[in-house]
DNA sequence: GGCACACACGAAC
DNA sequence: GTTCGTGTGTGCC
């Protein structure tokens, strides 16, 4: 039986649109594209393991520090703090955790195919497209620097258009 | 469990 | 451009 942890979340406003993140006491559990929060921080589903009020300090000060990381990141300025950020990985197959490790090695600016991908993890490109597709921390795990082997984008959880705007961010800076 | 099905692909024709 | 092989996750039974 799975340990379930009780989840957080804030929603704010990016120069590339809404983002909200969610997070527990073990790490961010996820991204979405959009507002689906709107109160600065809100008390998900008390769910399973209870916490403490240190607990609850870290997880709010994780959320702000998430929240200001991507900003930079977004805006071109620190580029690097974001995948320092704690994850919480325990409700992703090993497959996905492999892949997501494989997908923090790509540096700022380059891209790879979903091909190449596939090698390094020892799997097919089809498989790296579904896996993908399921990634629960989009722009934090660099998704969008997987591309087609024909140069073409591919595809993208939050949109080819936000896809294309991440690259050419980083290609610009 | 087992099965069918859906996919952010790639390669061969 | 179409077709087929591919590996994985998900939902249904």
């Amino acid at each position: 039986m799975q340990k379930r942890y009780t989840t957080f979340c804030i929603s704010f406003d990016t120069p590339f649109g809404w983002l909200t993140l969610e997070a527990t006491t073990k790490g961010l559990k996820r991204i979405r594209i959009g507002k689906f929060c709107d109160v600065e921080i809100k008390l998900g589903k008390n769910v399973g393991v209870p916490i403490n009020r240190d607990d609850y300090r870290w997880v709010v000060r994780l959320l702000k520090k998430a929240k200001n990381d991507i900003l930079d990141y977004l805006r071109g300025q620190v580029v690097g703090a974001i995948h320092k950020l704690p994850l919480h990985l325990d409700e992703l197959t090993p497959m996905q955790i492999k892949l997501l490790r494989e997908l923090k090695k790509i540096k700022y600016g380059e891209t790879i195919s979903y091909k190449e991908l596939a090698e390094c993890v020892g799997t097919s490109a089809r498989a790296c497209g579904r896996l993908l597709g399921s990634n629960p921390f989009p722009i934090i795990i660099p998704c969008h620097r997987v591309i087609c082997s024909d140069g073409s984008l591919g595809g993208y959880s939050g949109g080819l258009n936000l896809k294309r705007k991440l690259l050419k961010l980083e290609h610009k800076s």
